[in-house]
DNA sequence: AATGAATGAGCCTTCATTCAT
DNA sequence: GATGAATGAAGGCTCATTCAT
């Protein structure tokens, strides 16, 4: 991609190979990009970062073990950006509205990542690690519904069970997403980015949930 | 594919060719119960149907063949559903939720089905039929839209645009089935069956619209 | 090996494919006459005999298919011409020499396969076919004891346990072929044939049984 | 292998050093007992007795080292205890049972080792150590015919070819013990212990050389 | 319409071995 | 003496697909 003409050994002297865990994962996320997560294979990360076939077993143990370790990664990352926004918001409204654009900004900001999330989830989910899907889920889900509670106890919220919750603020706008990714991989033209309806998307969340 | 030299459609009884396509997708459709798409393979539908592979090749050309096919007849049999619910509505309100409902229920009846949906969507679009899926998907689409258009006109529905409004209203239910369709084949607890939430989440969509 | 200049089609008309089950296990024996039973690999076999990766799996399965595919043939093969053997015999004593002499010449005979058979024994008994190579093992030992008992009743055997009879019978003579087969292999020298010692080998089998 | 600098032989206390190297020997006598030889892999080893691959390396150079390290410790274990049994016997007959029973009941003390010797003696011959397994069978050998050598000239044995000696005499034992052995592994049934026919395949090794 | 043998690319994985620290 | 990351050859297996019958 970027052919460099002009070595000089001093000006990039240790930024190939530091961290081949973290090589192999950026090589896994380019196959997917490209060709879906059933694209990312031993042999493709392997021409992608030149790392050997060993040296992917020896860091991940199996295939499975790549894409998991990617998908954790991400939805670490993700659940990061959209809880920092969270927590920047200003009252129940903010709050609700934040949890939208939190996310949406991150999508927009990291397309391929949020592409892998959506295609990768099944993979993990059927794979060894369930559990800790289960787990990071689970986490997730109850910092959300933690927050919303003592809202919901003020009056402000309506009184609605909390596994509804995660549907209800971040369906439209996860749905919306979901299509804009998939459009895009496959042509140029359709649905607008979702920055064009951030304000209806977050106002829409905040809707469902006012009383 | 396959060029008939004699023909004569008349004389073979169309009812035995009918099964044993059937019977293809059917065995199929469990393929994809048990592993997901990519468990869908010509020698796992041969072993659970009994049909030869030239059998499987006759029918449906290859491969993507099979699950093109078995996602356009579930697809079209889940709009036919859903729009039957929607003829049958009386006014705007009724209209917007049945929508919801008529998706939720047909969900509820046919989890495979419907899950099947969820996890072929992405192989369809990647492959030879993307002009049939992007045809059927804007077909929907803009019955949907036709649907309401008037409504948005004489003022009882807000003026959005209709980029959105698949994900405002359908995007919460499909939200909660997707979790619900996922949990339901790793492990038997977790979230309640949609039906239960069936008039929490019919409202949603109205408040997401109503003016 | 065998460098044909003039194809000559008439000659070796269907020869060559008939039976690609046959060809398969002739490449396999051929393999592990060079290299051991390990050295039996999808790959080797198919450099061999001119077979597709797929089409030996089409026939056994599995490696270890082959490998257990292979041996039961031999073995029944070398039960059917120890048991030739047996029949021809006249009198208790002719009967028991028969044994280690009819096993003795089939060894000399064809001692490659010979050696297939003690080196794949352990594969086989450790694979899947566990149960056939039981019920195989059981019933030649059947055909022994049966053939010893009117004898024993009729005194003129020892009155030994029947488990010990295959060990005292042959357990000398398979020890000397044992050794003999694994010195043919490395070397040239080392102990002389068989056929050298097939009366005391005989005999030994007698003095071991008889009253 | 590793050429050591500063050797200072006195300064390392050799317990620690000798338990590592037991280690491993044990770690891959498990192996083997759990999968044949070919399942004793530097990984496996590794896995089970917590060494490093370096460490392995450093003690028995490569795969091959360590299978073959350990056949000879075994190896040289049953010619002694065995050889113990010889010098304690009285006579010709007691010295020629006692070989017998010797091996018998080495075998039916440790089984596993026992296996080993019978499955690894192959890999071995065909690795470098040839010569060294060539040798160490001599050895054994010799000492055989020459403790039946005086018995022989004496009168008391038969006449008989030295290359015979070791089948007629050890060849039933062998076979049963071999027998045994593999049914162990498989189920819980079948064969019963050599020690209920201890005295039986002594005297049948006696049968087979008494003049 | 149906059958099933044959094909070969492509994938995952294991494994012995090396080497810098 | 010990450690563990890295290497790459080699092997097993799956799978979509073709084709003669």
């Amino acid at each position: 991609m970027a052919s460099r003409i002009t070595p000089s050994p001093s000006a990039v002297p240790a930024e190939a190979s530091t961290d081949r865990r973290q090589d192999i994962l950026n090589a896994a996320l380019a196959c997917a990009a490209e060709g879906g997560v059933d694209a990312v294979s031993i042999d493709g990360v392997r021409a992608r970062c030149g790392a050997s076939v060993g040296s992917i077993y020896h860091h991940f143990g199996n295939r499975d073990g790549i894409v998991a370790a990617l998908f954790f990664d991400i939805f670490h990352d993700q659940s990061r950006s959209v809880q920092a926004q969270l927590d920047a918001a200003q009252g129940v409204e903010a709050g609700v509205q934040a949890l939208v654009t939190g996310y949406l900004d991150w999508v927009v900001a990291q397309p391929e990542r949020a592409r892998f999330l959506f295609q990768a989830r099944g993979a993990v989910a059927a794979g060894q690690r369930t559990p800790d899907l289960a787990e990071a889920a689970r986490r997730r889900n109850q910092a959300l519904v933690a927050w919303f509670e003592p809202h919901r106890q003020s009056g402000a919220l309506r009184d609605l069970p909390c596994e509804l919750m995660p549907s209800l603020v971040m369906g439209p706008v996860q749905s919306y997403c979901r299509a804009w990714l998939s459009e895009r991989s496959g042509l140029g033209g359709g649905l607008p980015s979702p920055t064009t309806y951030r304000a209806e998307l977050a106002d829409a969340a905040w809707r469902a949930v006012t009383a």
